[in-house]
DNA sequence: ATGGCAGGCTATGCCTGA
């Protein structure tokens, strides 16, 4: 059985804390982290080394950067940027654990329909694609989990007539992520029975998580013949209940390998 | 229509996030 994760911790500095508890109660083999928010000098290794962990890193000043974090072997085979994609936003972080090939996204925010970030966002997601269509010739056990800023559909949000016309819900932005998942992933979350109004990100304002006026933005994907390994997806939502709390929760899937 | 909260920075307000 292997445990995998994703968590955008919203600068690894201050949720440290957060992240060596949440390891020792939920023991994940393997945690894709997302925003960590610092460079790779400042990684702190020590501490996740002496949790249990290993950890791949791939980190910038003050934004962005991705991590993975692994008990026993440390992964193989790093890939940190798209192939054909001059990129310094740290955002990519792939590796293999026994055959097993992760690929950890921080997919562009897009600020807002029409702006040149938006544009870098469907650009970059189609840049994805390609990466993923090939991935999928070479491993047949491929996951695919992060940050992806995209609500797949109007039941991944709380209020859709107050999101429409916004980001993460744009229809070329869903167009995106149905096309990535028609090269042969399934959203784990979903091949299970959900509580309805199940969200991932909660704004810090507006006490939006007691009132649970969030989005699900954040996936474990699975390609088909690995999905059908997959005996639980969830959300975590323990940590988001903390004080000090990152707005995104864990994410957590189980497969039987 | 607007701002609201949080993190990082060389800052004492601004940018970014979603």
């Amino acid at each position: 059985m292997i445990k995998i994760a994703s968590w955008n911790v919203n600068s690894l500095r201050v949720r440290l804390p957060h992240l060596l508890d949440w390891l020792t109660n939920t023991a994940p083999d393997i945690v894709a982290l997302q925003e960590i928010k610092m460079t790779d000098a400042k990684f702190p290794l020590a501490e996740i080394q002496a949790a249990g962990y290993q950890a791949l890193f791939s980190g910038q000043k003050t934004y962005n950067g991705v991590a993975l974090l692994s008990r026993g072997r440390v992964g193989s085979d790093v890939v940190t940027d798209w192939p054909m994609l001059e990129d310094p936003q740290r955002r990519v972080l792939g590796a293999t654990y026994d055959g097993l090939r992760v690929l950890n996204l921080y997919v562009p925010n897009g600020s807002s329909i029409g702006s040149d970030k938006y544009q870098y966002k469907l650009n970059w997601l189609t840049h994805l694609q390609d990466y993923v269509r090939e991935s999928l010739k070479h491993y047949s056990h491929l996951i695919v989990l992060g940050d992806f800023n995209i609500a797949p559909e109007d039941r991944d949000v709380y209020d859709p007539a107050a999101w429409d016309g916004k980001i993460l819900v744009s229809p070329p932005e869903r167009a995106a992520l149905q096309q990535l998942l028609s090269l042969g992933l399934s959203d784990t979350f979903r091949q299970f029975e959900q509580a309805p109004e199940s969200f991932s990100w909660w704004d810090y304002r507006g006490s939006s998580f007691r009132r649970n006026h969030g989005v699900r933005i954040d996936f474990i994907l699975a390609s088909t013949a690995l999905s059908r390994y997959c005996a639980d997806s969830t959300i975590d939502l323990a940590p988001r209940r903390l004080e000090r709390p990152s707005d995104h929760a864990p994410v957590v899937a189980t497969f039987h390998l």
